[in-house]
DNA sequence: ACAACAATGTGAGGTAACCTCACTAATTCG
DNA sequence: CGAATTAGTGAGGTTACCTCACATTGTTGT
């Protein structure tokens, strides 16, 4: 049936890919104590929530899981102190979440951390085979 | 501070793929009941054990988790009639898991149902372009 | 103007897929 | 043979999610 020293599918190569990318996240998180989830919101409420700060079931919406959800995580980053609720005045229902100065500091780190990553991991590849990589998973992902 | 459009980077690429790979699979499971890990289990049954079976400890190096996890995966499977288990005549401590007949016909079942996915998400790409895609892929693994 | 409906965030409680620790039964080794 | 080791599993914990119910506030149709 099969054949050979059977090769792994393509899917097989993507997700293992993925899974080194996510081990070395968590090790880089490990240090400040933040989980993953964590880091993905406070990524969430520094790009999408410069301003003004963003409401908890926008957070949710940006990171695909239920506001009941949200609430957690957003419980978690401000007990750390790197988040801030403040009641939207516009709606009175509403809570407005925004980075304190220790959030936008740690956000800044773990943005170098993750640049510095990123060259461990696809550093043998050339810029043009990374930039080729790139142009091949662009067009998997807009199939459809 | 960040401006246009803010190309994702390469692990987000990679990341997303993987979440699409990840989303087919569930809702290709879902017929059959069976969860992600128990599918993956099956698998490395159906890969490893073809002949008298592998013991528990070895199903759990395979799947990388711990042997406590295993059991918990293989009772499942055992209670769907898709595997069993039989004491290993040359040590009576451990015990040997082998899909059933069930076992077996469900695994050739996902097995087609994978090989029709990977074509609905890598089909954008021309079959020279996805063997590039492997290759860079694999180069990146093999990195260190 | 105000009753009816909709939306916001959160308490309560649940699930899947892991984990560690402690234990029994069986094996191996000095 | 007795001591140490190994295989599997019971008990109980964690993380990151979920749904459902609910109080509070906002919006709308008549």
């Amino acid at each position: 049936m099969t054949q050979v020293p059977d090769e792994p599918t393509l899917g097989q190569l993507v997700q293992q890919t993925a899974r080194a990318l996510r081990r070395a996240n968590l090790s880089e998180l490990e240090p400040y104590g933040l989980s993953p989830s964590q880091s993905r919101a406070l990524g969430v409420v520094s790009r999408h929530g410069a301003d003004q700060g963003l409401r908890l079931s926008t957070v949710a919406e940006h990171l695909d899981i239920a506001p009941r959800s949200a609430t957690e995580v957003i419980d978690a980053l401000e007990e750390r102190g790197l988040v801030h609720r403040t009641p939207d005045p516009a709606d009175r229902r509403a809570v407005l979440i925004s980075l304190t100065d220790e959030g936008h500091a740690l956000r800044r780190r773990l943005e170098r951390a993750r640049a510095r990553r990123s060259d461990e991991i696809f550093g043998s590849l050339t810029s043009r085979e990374q930039q080729s990589l790139r142009e091949l998973l662009r067009r998997v992902l807009d199939r459809k």
